[in-house]
DNA sequence: GATTGATCGTGACGATGTCAAGATATGCGC
DNA sequence: GCGCATATCTTGACATCGTCACGATCAATC
């Protein structure tokens, strides 16, 4: 399949020594096949990235089944995340990459907003049982941005160990000490309380 | 300058749409010479990537300047971040760019540990005054990651919210947002003490 | 005044994205 | 079986790109 190859060069060459040319000649097609199927560069990457939201949606709905405690299932998703981060690094180096893939395809916005779904209900659950003032929307923003963040930066924080000469952190180090703090962050929020901040 | 024509293509072409030779036609020089200066695609992007770490690093001190209380000159230097991002998004475009800027450079590796410095060092002073048992360096990465994070998925957040027919909401409102609820988490951080939380 | 080094232009090569045109196969109505 | 439309793929071409080798220009230095 000329989407496995596209994963394949994404992987092997990185995405800027990507190239259709090079996707053929992996799935063994003509140099022209992979246009043909999919219009262009973006087209195809459009489909690797929808094929990175689709699991990621089912990920992060099993990562969560089975857990009662809401905080629990929170965390478990928070990992979910991370893990296919790790698991798919092809499909994540293109998902969020607007200049790259087709931003106004309308089944990628279908299969991404269904993702942020499942992460946004679990958030809601939390607040539903423990914080009934929790802005959700907010909050779950909180969680995704902060493991996206992590799964970009990781790499620097591992240089970062290095220069000084600590073990390097994993990923999943990270992740624990993140939904610690973002859970405590949670339990706690009563902004519209005013809490040691100020305005609006 | 060559590096100000590169920034002007990022900016009007994309980051896939750039290249050398235009970089050269803005300049107003031949095909070869940004070749000649930055040997590479790689070598000219690096160099952007390096004036971004840089004002980032200069907006993020002048940010936290002159505010005493920690908390605050923490959530000005996440505001600074966000700033820094919206000003300069071509720089932005590259500097976590991993795939497309060279990793091993000397120079970007010092002005990104210092940019980070700024940080934990504001994280130190709040867990110095408002909680002693705070793991700054957990702490650090995720006001980090959290920041990069939103800086990525902004548009998407735009998005979302208009497939729901909400008023978009901006950078600035997530910023708040955001800074809040971390807030809220790192003054509350009893991970050492077994908040709601497991073993590790 | 000759030389050296930095800076830049010119020309070439292979590789790429994309398009037009042709080839092949598959299914369908008759 | 036959004609035909459609899907799938190949082939060939073109402009563009990154990169390299080579030459030109010019300032500084000995």
């Amino acid at each position: 399949m000329l989407r496995a190859a596209a994963v394949d060069v994404i992987l092997s060459e990185g995405l800027n020594g990507f190239s259709l040319r090079e996707v053929a000649r992996r799935a063994g097609v003509s140099h022209a096949a992979p246009g043909y199927h999919f219009g262009d560069v973006r087209g195809l990457l459009t489909a690797v990235a929808i094929e990175g939201f689709e699991t990621l949606r089912d990920e992060l709905v099993r990562s969560g089944e089975g857990i009662d405690d809401p905080i629990e299932r929170l965390t478990a998703i928070g990992r979910g995340y991370v893990r296919v981060a790790t698991e798919h690094p092809a499909h994540c180096e293109v998902m969020f990459r607007e200049d790259v893939i087709a931003v106004d395809d309308q089944r990628l916005a279908e299969v991404g907003l269904a993702a942020y779904g499942v992460l946004e209900a679990a958030v809601a659950a939390v607040a539903e049982r423990y914080n009934p003032t929790l802005r959700i929307q907010d909050a779950a923003r909180l969680c995704w941005s902060a493991m996206q963040g992590l799964v970009e930066l990781g790499a620097k924080f591992a240089v970062l160990d290095g220069l000084r000469a600590e073990a390097p952190s994993t990923l999943d180090d990270h992740v624990e000490g993140f939904t610690t703090l973002i859970v405590n962050g949670l339990l706690h929020d009563a902004s519209t309380a005013g809490s040691p901040r100020r305005k609006r």
